[in-house]
RNA sequence: UGACCCAUGGUGUAAUUGGCAACACUACGGUUUUUGGUACCGUCAUUCUAGGUUCGAGUCCUAGUGGGUCAACCA
């Protein structure tokens, strides 16, 4: 039974075959650090640093932070912190692409000698102008028959800083009727007076994504370098300037980003719902970044078997959000603690059990879990269920509560369900009254009743207030930036999240941010960062499935 | 009026490289259950179209059709 490879893994097993880079496999994840990663980047993550791993190889972490004028070094930390959360581990090897300034200017050098690399003074206007467009090819600019010595002299002046941004730029002297624009004397260098979150203002010329990326893969002698699909038309270039430098021949492949439904993964988009104060910043649990859905309570191993499910290849994608959720549900089944919450409560008094009295039960944390421990659960007289699990008039297949019925509560008793008050003006059932069969107890029933239902419950004398806050799509469209004539806030689900109070059983007192809870019947929850020791907050992660549904 | 990439169920990915279309998710049935959860079982496709090569085509050839990408001194 061989296991399929995907395109990559069979591109790589090719080379190792072949004895290509004595069948080293070295990657690198390169983010730019001008925003939190997100969903798109978890993809490309898992796959750099999987397959290395899958051949015994090493990716290397780059941050590729060419532009002075967008990149932070509060990015910088974020990012390396996520991927650590995620589980993957660059070692020693955390490398910018500011760090081979140096190089890079000596590559430029060693062009403009050769005689493949020009100055040029003309405007970005005047540029794009002569670039023409995909269908016409461009024109050659005037500046182009410059002299190797005077585009020596000037590309020198450029870098001293006599020349004010945007003045000048070093181009790539390739051909400028290619089909392919970005063979179009492609620009290398351009002039920025910016002060750089590394370098500060030891350089005001920076070099194009185009002249740092490649180089950057040939200086750590990366063996593949795994991009995603729109960088498709950069190859030829980046191999143009792989062969005109004689540097280590790395391979550019590239593959399909992924697309989940009701996320986005724009970063100006992503950007704008943070500055526009639609989510509470970067790490808002609703936001695709993996610092939201940290926040969120998606468990990283979910995330990476959600990547791996998703596979690899070249054509266009749209994952649904079943399949990252059921990702996460399977994860949290596994590793979860079971309590008890009443999310909307109903107040259900046991007429026959002692007033004043309060017993203790245990209740295994983890069913799933041979090695799970117990905790107790207080029963006392009066407790709380959840409103739905209480009808007068239940329909056949309603396995709650109602008049006459016996139902069992879990970690309790079996109870049967006497009579109810009603509020007469509003309709609302305001108590329930039930007896309870007193050798039912969980572990030790020898009642004989047999009850079809089973609801959790609180003790309301122990039961302590918390906050709930149910999260859902942030969008109400699976993809809201894919409208031509609708802008993707046309789609901000205001229903988001819904702040609810609740009941908790008092185990939960003890939680906290990291840990994960099955909220018994409903859904699973993650304590929230905005938790005080007072105030507990849980967010919703995802739901239970039902297969109970109401008419 | 160009170049490049892609095309398999509702979704995503497979198919020993020419040999009876598989797996997962979803949906719908059912079994088990002190969570209407979990687990388990079952059901759901004439591989974009038309020709061709072949004993045999999702895989190869030709021509279409459809979708995506490329014209930032962003990455």
């Amino acid at each position: 039974m061989a296991e399929s490879l995907n395109f990559i893994e069979q591109i790589v097993e090719e080379d190792i075959a072949s004895g290509k880079h004595n069948g080293h496999v070295h990657t690198r994840f390169p983010p730019e650090p001008n925003g939190f990663l997100h969903i798109g980047h978890t993809k490309a993550i898992c796959i750099n640093f999987e397959t290395a791993e899958k051949y015994g190889g090493i990716t290397n972490l780059r941050f590729d932070d060419t532009n002075p004028e967008t990149e932070e070094t509060m990015y910088v930390d974020a990012i390396q912190r996520d991927i650590k959360w995620l589980g993957f581990d660059w070692e020693n090897r955390l490398y910018f692409a500011s760090d081979y300034f140096g190089q890079l200017y000596e590559f430029a050098l060693q062009l403009i000698k050769d005689g493949y690399a020009y100055v040029d003074d003309s405007t970005p206007e005047e540029i794009a102008e002569m670039k023409g467009t995909p269908t016409q090819p461009g024109v050659d600019s005037p500046y182009r028959k410059r002299s190797v010595e005077e585009n020596l002299k000037l590309f020198q002046e450029m870098k001293a800083g006599v020349f004010p941004d945007g003045s000048k730029v070093l181009r790539a002297k390739i051909d400028m009727s290619s089909p392919n624009m970005l063979m179009r004397d492609p620009v290398m260098y351009r002039i920025k007076h910016a002060g750089h979150h590394r370098t500060g203002d030891a350089w005001c010329i920076y070099p194009m994504y185009d002249f740092a990326h490649g180089q950057s893969d040939a200086i750590e002698h990366i063996t593949h370098s795994l991009c995603s699909l729109e960088f498709i038309h950069h190859r030829p270039l980046y191999n143009w300037f792989i062969d005109k430098l004689g540097i280590y021949p790395s391979r550019q492949i590239e593959f399909a980003r992924m697309n989940v439904e009701y996320m986005i993964t724009s970063k100006r988009k992503l950007l704008k719902l943070v500055e526009e104060g639609l989510v509470s910043g970067w790490d808002d649990a609703r936001m695709p970044t993996l610092a939201g859905m940290r926040r969120k309570g998606y468990p990283p191993k979910a995330l990476r078997v959600f990547c791996d499910k998703a596979g690899v290849a070249k054509r266009e994608n749209l994952i649904e959000m079943e399949l990252l959720e059921s990702c996460v549900r399977d994860e949290l089944n596994r590793i979860s603690n079971r309590v008890h919450v009443v999310i909307d409560p109903l107040k259900v008094i046991i007429t026959n059990y002692p007033e004043g009295k309060t017993e203790e039960i245990e209740a295994i944390n983890n069913p799933e879990d041979d090695n799970s421990k117990t905790r107790m659960i207080p029963f006392s007289r009066e407790i709380y269920i959840e409103k739905a699990d209480f009808m007068i008039d239940p329909p056949k297949k309603f396995f709650r509560m109602g008049p006459g019925r016996d139902v069992r509560l879990k970690n309790g008793y079996i109870l049967h369900c006497e009579d109810y008050k009603m509020n007469e003006a509003s309709g609302e059932i305001e108590e329930v009254y039930c007896t309870y069969y007193e050798n039912s107890k969980s572990g030790e029933d020898t009642s004989g009743v047999r009850a079809k239902g089973t609801l959790h419950y609180v003790s309301i004398a122990h039961a302590k207030e918390c906050e709930l806050r149910l999260l859902d799509h942030l969008f109400t469209d699976p993809t809201p930036d894919g409208h031509e004539d609708r802008d993707f806030l046309d789609f901000y689900n205001k229903d988001s999240m819904v702040i609810k109070k609740a009941y908790m059983e008092p185990a939960l007192d003890k939680a906290k941010v990291g840990q994960y809870f099955q909220f018994m019947r409903n859904a699973y929850f993650t304590l929230d960062p905005d938790a005080t020791p007072d105030k507990k907050i849980f967010n919703r992660t995802v739901t239970l499935k039902s297969s109970w549904k109401k008419k």
